[in-house]
RNA sequence: GGCCCCAUCGUCUAGUGGCCUAGGACACUACCCUCUCAAGGUAGCGGCACGGGUUCGAAUCCCGUUGGGGCUGCCA
């Protein structure tokens, strides 16, 4: 049995008011419904409570809400478990429980069901959705209008269990929001049965929430206005609520909720384009929130010390693809030679790879890889930046070559490049020294004459360091190309 | 329409009545460095939505306006 009371310090700084103090043991709980990939959103709010968790030596509970028979994907469950293991939250960690799985407390659900309509805070009702929305046009008031309330119904085929809400107001107490409150006239009696008899969202979460004993629940907003509603069920099934807290909403451009249909939001898709975990993570926890001092770019070690859920900002936060690139530049940048190398592998051992597998030399990408460190925003890019060392024949940006090569001096210059590389030390200082001289002899400084031999080699104008590649490509290769652009030339008229 | 939430540079944010001539980061611009492209360095551009209060003093508190967002299912 858990006897861990949650740490004082989570409302250290006196400012709280009486109700942010509970002494149950801390919990909280991140419950994703597997109907697709994991969106950036939900990974933003598990970091959140997993930082809680950590912090205060609490419990992250992962309960996976699989009762949308519909919708719901057994394949989609793994990827949010997977997934979330790869920012941090990994079932190995001591603050990690579960995964649960809602669908197997469809029993509980009922049960608490079952209590509540036998106390009378909840009835059956016999409308179909199609009558309840005439009623609701007749009234003028949107909503069901409580029209079985009264008429003691059992329960039976097609009849549903409805929350009886009560006369008041429904005050929310949010850590991030303070109170909001609700007048419950507004409120409709809400379903917690279907006609066929299974539990409602509002109903299982809140259940499965008291079963798990969460003593604080931390979502998006888009959940306030179910708050009030579910804070009923906790009052009617005889628990004290949980501390609330409702962060904001994760918005695109246009500042629309982000959606999977518009938007991108896999986290597995980020993944897949060589975003590191360290760096999607860290930019993550900036939506809505920011580390003490002048630099976003922290460690999680000084998240789990700084955040606080009192300090998230109350504004909807733009998923900026541009600032999250930046982060994972810095991130990549930052990372050790190896480490670099290392994460490069999957990429650079794909399938899809333009090369030739056989031709990949993992000895000549170490020696490329400090130059492409530095120029790669996400790893996927490391492909293109090293792909002519391994192509056979590395396809010619047309608009690069006619540029470069449409030069008055261009094939003069090649050819003396191509009978002075033929015997000059294969070093890069060696190259860079000949070329110079050359291109002095047709008043071009080398960022100019360098061009054409780029583009003969790489196929385009921009890549890494000129000589160091040409060092790895080797004399004969470089050779070759070059001979066979001269040749290009040549052929094209002018 | 109704209910609720929100409002600091283009964007993410710092700021909790005097340290604000509003700080940082991304983006953008210029310059330096430089074999291209990056990286790095330096500088710059740019904001408290508006109107009323309260106060000696307001980005910070209150009210209103405007603007944005979320929710409004027998989905979760």
């Amino acid at each position: 049995m858990d006897t861990v009371v949650a740490s004082p310090r989570l409302y250290s700084l006196g400012r709280y008011p009486a109700w942010v103090m509970t002494d149950r043991p801390l919990r909280l709980r991140f419950a994703p419904s597997p109907t697709g990939f994991f969106h950036v959103g939900g990974a933003r709010t598990a970091l959140y409570n997993w930082a809680i968790a950590q912090r205060e030596g609490g419990t992250f509970v992962l309960r996976i809400e699989d009762t949308d028979e519909a919708r719901n994907q057994p394949e989609w469950t793994q990827g949010i478990i997977d997934a979330l293991a790869w920012i941090g939250i990994s079932s190995d960690d001591e603050h990690f429980e579960g995964p649960y799985f809602q669908s197997t407390y469809a029993d509980a659900h009922i049960a608490a069901a079952t209590r509540l309509y036998e106390a009378g805070a909840a009835y059956y009702c016999d409308l179909t959705g199609d009558e309840v929305q005439e009623r609701a046009k007749a009234n003028g008031k949107p909503g069901y209008d409580g029209y079985s309330r009264d008429r003691g119904l059992e329960a039976g085929p097609g009849r549903v269990l409805r929350f009886r809400v009560p006369e008041g107001t429904t005050i929310v107490h949010d850590l991030v929001r303070g109170e909001v409150s609700f007048d419950n006239f507004n409120i409709e009696d809400f379903v917690l049965l279907r006609g066929n008899g299974s539990p409602m969202f509002l109903l299982a979460n809140v259940v499965d929430d008291i079963t798990m004993r969460i003593s604080h629940v931390v979502r998006a907003e888009e959940h306030l206005p179910n708050t009030p509603k579910q804070q009923m069920l906790w009052n009617a099934l005889g628990v004290e609520p949980p501390v609330w807290a409702h962060v904001p909403v994760l918005v695109n451009e246009q500042r629309k909720k982000l959606s999977k249909r518009r938007d991108k939001v896999a986290v597995e898709q980020y993944r897949a384009e060589g975003f590191l975990a360290d760096g999607m993570v860290n930019y993550l926890m900036t939506l809505g929130w920011a580390p003490s001092g002048d630099t976003e770019i922290v460690p999680w070690s000084r998240v789990v010390t700084d955040f606080r859920l009192e300090d998230v900002n109350h504004s909807p936060a733009f998923f900026d693809l541009k600032k999250l690139s930046a982060f994972n530049a810095e991130y990549i940048r930052a990372l050790s030679l190896d480490a670099f190398i290392e994460a490069c592998a999957p990429f650079l051992l794909a399938p899809d790879v333009p090369w030739n597998p056989e031709h990949f030399n993992p000895v000549v990408f170490t020696a490329m890889a400090p130059l492409a460190q530095t120029r790669v925003t996400r790893l996927d890019e490391v492909v293109a930046m090293v792909d002519f060392l391994f192509l056979v024949e590395p396809p010619i940006d047309e608009a690069a070559f006619t540029k470069t090569m449409g030069g008055p001096n261009a094939r003069e210059l090649l050819s003396e490049v191509i009978a002075a590389y033929g015997t000059a030390e294969w070093e890069h200082e060696a190259l860079k020294e000949t070329l110079e001289a050359i291109g002095e002899g047709y008043q071009l400084k080398l960022g100019k004459a360098q061009a054409p031999i780029r583009v003969a080699v790489t196929g385009r104008t921009v890549g890494p360091p000129l000589f160091e590649s040409l060092v790895l490509l080797g004399r004969d290769e470089t050779l070759r190309r070059l001979q066979a652009a001269l040749q290009r030339a040549g052929a094209t008229p002018g």
